[in-house]
DNA sequence: GTGAAAGCGCTAACAT
DNA sequence: ATGTTAGCGCTTTCAC
């Protein structure tokens, strides 16, 4: 039933040797000949076998992408957008992407170990690096091409694409202190996660260059989901004297807060600010609009994409790694006019769609 | 560098096909040389590789995803949750999961060609299905096994696991016809998608259930996005009479009608009801929380895969489609004490999590 | 209980 | 410009 490069050789009377190379566009067959075996192969559907293909050439030309699940429910509003730029860039260059979803532990070792030595995949996409990351070593120890979405303590020298947290909190602290807010609360995530303390750093940077007092009681700790910074957020708001302002390490941690504040009966922007990181489309459509940092996920990914292919192709990235400063975008929910009801008092900041970023 | 079969049939001194009986689990192998060869096996590292598995099996232990993109933004809270579901039914049997993303078209078909015919892959799992689906024409024209997420007009006897939406939005019209309700809208999508349709006829069946005179301005159209519930809801909003109740398509859609409530000075459950459909966590923590049909997606995401690997291995599955209800759960934006102030007046149906569906 | 050998479909080195 | 051939690593039939 499935048709074979034999098939469509017989048919023309010719060798398989010269079917492959007129398809793979070799300049050595005649021109005739490569236009009457592209023709055949149209009209017979032929396709060449990727397994006989990934054999012969030792490579599978499919590029490996592990997602690490959280809880019980998987639904990261990255998870898509960042997929499809990686798959994007992929397919540009007709590789594949394999996926795969899995708990940190064991298991997802395995899935590491057996996809790189089954040659299941040429090479692997890293999300949601950790400080010390066992991945980065096994990869690197093995030799097995890897790109990282975010930067690893232990392998500062990895190829990954980073964005700058601390610079990115910086910018909003500098955005919340010139609004008059001196008591400003953070919201963190598991310190294990690279992202976490370096926007961590932020909040830490932007209190002291303000020399501003600093209660310990302001910083705690979420996990990353609106549950979670709902939580955290109540208990910061029953603190004396409540903070005037909160900072969520992530935008579903924020509108976690967004809904705490409500629930208290205070107006998010009025009596609180609330600003978030990610950039996510919930963040434009909270009541009111989420302060936030965007990062360019989509873009992210296809040059995480595009770096491993060179790894994989040239053994090397013409550019190991890079940071990328995400934008503050300041909308109501910090500002002094945000409220729950009436009008919005002026538009929000444009939110850029799946741009290029300059390289 | 790769350790292959041979690798370790000579290091034991054994035929390559004792080691691949011996791993492969054949009961005419002496139990001693078994212990030797998996023994060798796991030293070495060694693991079967898999491009010359499938090319001597004919068959790639693989299934094939691809996601449709709807806008420039690809971030839809349901899919990764589904894909989580189906690539853990997949890994279950120790198959793999081949992910693409293409917008609706000819790209589109391109790989679903040449991913089955490259044997790439031994069949599909359909999401986002269309009344008219060519993609449902197209494999079973082949014989390419699949299975669906939702049913199609034109084949409703292709393999399916579909969600009764009909029934779920008849069962909130009821709900919200026992408060009183009377001047009910709905926004609703692009009516090729299947499930926008089967919705709608809830949506109608249950207003001529209760004999309610209707007015056609009240069924608009939105585009299963936040922005889109929003902007579709605010038009709503200005009709005269206006509707006490707005009923979203999907949650997304009602978390922009909420916001375009808010933001006219209403209150959501007070003065103005607001329900969604599919039960994502984001309805779970909006402000107020929304009231909802809860759809168990992970859940569906795994039985489509076993569906599919019963059709690839014996021919035909046991059950060929089944039909889901999902659950109604009422929350706060339909309930006359929602609003935006103040603690909520009752605790929230509680949400089931990755829970097994009965079959 | 074990081994020899064929062959899955493809690409490329090496003829001619 | 085209053909012959080897071989990628695995599973399985068949022989002993």
């Amino acid at each position: 039933m499935p048709v074979t490069i034999n098939d469509v050789a017989k048919r023309l009377q010719l060798s398989v040797t010269t079917v492959s190379r007129a398809l793979a566009g070799y300049d050595d067959v005649a021109h005739e000949t490569r236009l009457r075996v592209i023709q055949a192969a149209r009209e017979m559907g032929y396709v060449p076998k990727r397994a006989a293909r990934q054999l012969r050439l030792q490579r599978a030309e499919t590029l490996g992408l592990i997602f690490p699940t959280l809880g019980a429910r998987f639904s990261d509003p990255f998870f898509s957008e960042f997929m499809a730029g990686v798959g994007d860039g992929a397919s540009q260059h007709s590789y594949d992407l394999l996926v795969s979803v899995a708990p940190p532990g064991k298991a997802e070792q395995q899935t590491y170990q057996l996809w790189a030595h089954s040659g299941r995949v040429d090479g692997f996409i890293l999300v949601r690096m950790r400080i010390e990351d066992w991945r980065v070593a096994f990869l690197t120890e093995q030799a097995i091409p890897f790109v990282a979405f975010g930067r690893t303590e232990t392998h500062p020298n990895a190829p990954h694409i980073g964005v700058d947290g601390r610079a990115g909190i910086l910018d909003l602290m500098r955005h919340l202190i010139s609004l008059g807010h001196r008591r400003i609360a953070f919201i963190s995530a598991p310190e294990a996660l690279t992202f976490a303390t370096e926007r961590l750093q932020g909040y830490r940077q932007g209190l002291e260059e303000a020399g501003l007092t600093w209660d310990p009681s302001w910083l705690a700790q979420g996990d990353l989901t609106r549950q979670g910074g709902y939580q955290t957020a109540l208990r910061l708001l029953d603190l004396e004297p409540r903070p005037t302002a909160i900072v969520g390490v992530n935008d579903l941690t924020a509108l976690g807060a967004i809904r705490a504040v409500q629930e208290r009966g205070l107006r998010v922007g009025h009596d609180i600010a609330v600003a978030g990181f990610d950039g996510t489309e919930a963040s434009e459509h909270s009541h009111p609009p989420l302060t936030t940092l965007y990062q360019p996920v989509y873009d992210i990914g296809r040059r995480c994409c595009q770096m491993l292919l060179e790894i994989i192709v040239q053994g090397h990235a013409s550019k190991p790694d890079s940071l990328i400063r995400p934008n503050l975008i300041v909308r109501e929910s910090t500002s002094p006019s945000g409220n729950d009801k009436g009008r919005p008092a002026f538009k929000d900041a444009a939110r850029p769609l799946r741009e290029e970023t300059p390289h």
